[in-house]
DNA sequence: GGCCAACTAGACTACTCAGTCTATTTTCCA
DNA sequence: TGGAAAATAGACTGAGTAGTCTAGTTGGCC
């Protein structure tokens, strides 16, 4: 077995990962040829697994997609929880993958209408819908300000990473992921959506 | 004169708005050809005029560069100042225009690095330099909280435009530009950013 | 051992595109 | 009106690419 099962075993596997590398790495634009042999496989084999190259980006994107999804754990304060999710969500978004196939599905959405709604909906739209159920039941215990829920979990998500994805779209990599970021728009977003005073 | 030697005159003219038009609608990808046809005049001619694809292609941008800036009002209420501009804003970047020049230049990054700095430098980072004086102002004055100003201006021009932008981006067209939304950004804003209160 | 499936190498078609070159025509202006 | 500058049509080079096809090889499994 070893190395000689690894690699008769699974091709697909291999091609699969190859083919997000490469469109991560080239864009859709990469050739086929290139795919083959970064997965070290022949073009053909490729043609077996995938009826074209549309296909296999659809694949790819479709796989990517989930790698973007962060959860929220509810338990605790309201600012841990908060930071715990800001972190993990800026740390996702904001990583080379994360850049790569927003960059990636930008520039084909035009081609590929179906695939961008998809992301759309399976990836921001369902981080953005989980943040609004967890500020919805925070909202409603009394420990936010009574709000419209979807625009908050918006505008958090939006103060988490605009500018930096921005930054690392056009390619200044430059300490995209701080740590003190995450708690400086925690507390600006708490100050927003702080609790009415009780009246004495 | 007239049909004749407008036709005539600006060739060149001409050319940048066709190329301006077909690299928004179709990407860097589209072929000189499709550009000279558009523009109504023979491949030859562009070559004429640029050297290079490349070159025409750097020359649109900077040129739409410009097109996305914004400025500030200063008199008056702040928040009468930040209603404007932020409508402004939403309006100019929210554009089927500013669409397309965030997308082409986000695909194009990679390959042509110094244009999508300059991209970069001359767009929202100008735009935001300049709200984070005018609030940098305020914030002296006392009509805001003192915090980072800069910090400031990049949250409240990432909840201006992050999500509506994104929509746009994956072509979920409808109604991106309500104007309801920026007085709901600015007043999320001024809550985050309220003055202290003295204290008794 | 022998069969079947998957993999391989490489030729091939049909297409697209950037950029060059040439020969010709049109337009402007002095 | 005549000459220079600009525009045109179209052929051509050289390169790249998606996808098909064929003939041969390898590995797993009975």
């Amino acid at each position: 077995m070893s190395a000689v099962v690894e690699t008769i075993q699974d091709t697909r596997q291999r091609l699969l990962d190859a083919a997000c590398e490469a469109f991560r790495e080239e864009g859709y634009q990469v050739s086929i040829d290139r795919i083959a042999a970064r997965a070290q496989v022949a073009r053909q084999t490729v043609y077996n697994h995938f009826p074209s190259k549309e296909a296999l980006f659809a694949e790819v994107v479709r796989h990517a997609i989930q790698s973007v999804l962060v959860t929220l754990d509810s338990d605790g304060d309201v600012r841990v929880t908060l930071l715990a999710f800001s972190e993990a969500y800026r740390t996702k978004v904001l990583s080379p993958d994360g850049i790569a196939i927003f960059r990636t599905l930008t520039a084909e959405a035009p081609r590929f209408p179906a695939l961008a709604k998809q992301f759309f909906r399976e990836g921001p739209q369902t981080t953005r819908k989980r943040l609004a159920e967890y500020l919805a039941r925070a909202m409603k215990e009394g420990r936010l300000k009574k709000a419209d829920p979807d625009f908050a979990a918006e505008m958090l998500a939006a103060m988490l990473t605009d500018f930096d994805r921005l930054r690392g779209l056009m390619n200044l990599q430059t300490d995209l992921i701080k740590p003190a970021k995450s708690a400086q728009v925690v507390d600006c977003f708490l100050r927003a959506f702080a609790p009415e005073k009780d009246k004495p």
